[in-house]
DNA sequence: TTAGTATTGTCCTTAAGGTTAAATAAGATT
DNA sequence: AATCTTATTTAACCTTAAGGACAATACTAA
């Protein structure tokens, strides 16, 4: 359903941008829920374009060097909005290697699962606490319809995600520590 | 990281099954956080047998049905056994088109935003409560190393999954609310 | 002057997923 | 007994998504 097009289309239809901002963006706070390279992104551009949905200027930094700066025209704001209020039917799970890996996990001997299991439980904990510093910027919840509300919904969303499978790992270490000391006696 | 090879490698190491049947598993627990369509299965399946990973016997089911039967060779559970205690760094965040959405939410009117919200949490309680339904059948955590754990820990990481967007869900509803009461002073 | 950042692009491979086709089997119905 | 339907089984074909590798040029600040 090319979702790529409207993650530009939504972008661009912020501010004027050109692909390398694009690109930088989706290293902020999209991170949290969608990821493109520029090796998508260009000839992402190249399509809308072509399909009259943004346009460009050139601008020029320093002495030659181009840069094209998009913006989105009417025709893309319009198709940008149908696409924005459409109610959709969930999506499936996403795939996630670390719960295959679980689900195969009795193959394992405990203690190897138990230290994957720590090494996931480490990281989402770094993860959920860089969440948390950035959480800290907001004293409360800024009003629904403000520049800001997107940035902490989809931050606020982040971090019940790791939370969550933060849990769900503990509950998984839990259960093979038992394991464990029940073999040991 | 041809994933898909360790989904099927891992469920053909449990017991011998045809395409189809592991067509069908992908629409049991594992759709939780893993699925595939038989498209990719076929041709994934005779990768394997040419990487000597799989083996098959023909079974006649009726008068001339030919079922390929799949077990996995020795060569094939080794290189099973090396991915699954890989430990790995975390995959980037799932695309999550909802919160894309979300994240562009203010562009559309508060009362249209809560009714995608509104569709969307029905949506999340019902897939919740079928899980709940589910884990009823676990009196207590299989033990680690029983059949069931595997089964049991996927299952306990969906319901969490699915409880924090929830979660979030309802966060996000309570600020369009309010947007909306806060309007009509 | 050199290292790092900015900027735009192409090419190639694999992954993913949808559509269609085609044949047989098994069970239910008329 | 004939027919209808649903399940089983394998497979080709086509499109989009994703991501890594390669390439080239320009600007900026130490």
């Amino acid at each position: 359903m090319r979702t790529l097009k409207y993650a530009i289309l939504g972008l661009v239809n912020r501010r004027s941008m050109t692909g390398y901002d694009i690109s930088k963006e989706f290293g902020e706070e999209l991170i949290n829920f969608w990821s493109a390279k520029h090796s998508q992104i260009y000839p992402e551009l190249k399509k809308l374009l072509d399909e009259g949905l943004v346009e460009y200027k050139i601008e020029i930094t320093g002495d030659v060097l181009e840069k094209k700066v998009y913006t989105v025209t009417e025709k893309g704001r319009k198709d940008f909005l149908v696409w924005l209020e459409k109610d959709e039917k969930l999506e499936p799970p996403p795939k996630d290697q670390f719960r295959l890996r679980s689900y195969f996990s009795q193959l394992m001997e405990p203690s190897v699962y138990q230290k994957l299991l720590e090494s996931q439980l480490d990281q989402r904990r770094k993860k959920l606490a860089k969440l948390n510093r950035l959480f800290l910027q907001y004293q409360q919840v800024p009003p629904f319809g403000s520049d800001k509300f997107g940035d902490y919904s989809v931050l606020a969303g982040a971090r019940f995600r790791e939370a969550a499978y933060i849990e769900w790992l503990e509950l998984c270490l839990e259960a093979v520590k038992a394991e464990i000391k029940e073999k040991e006696k």
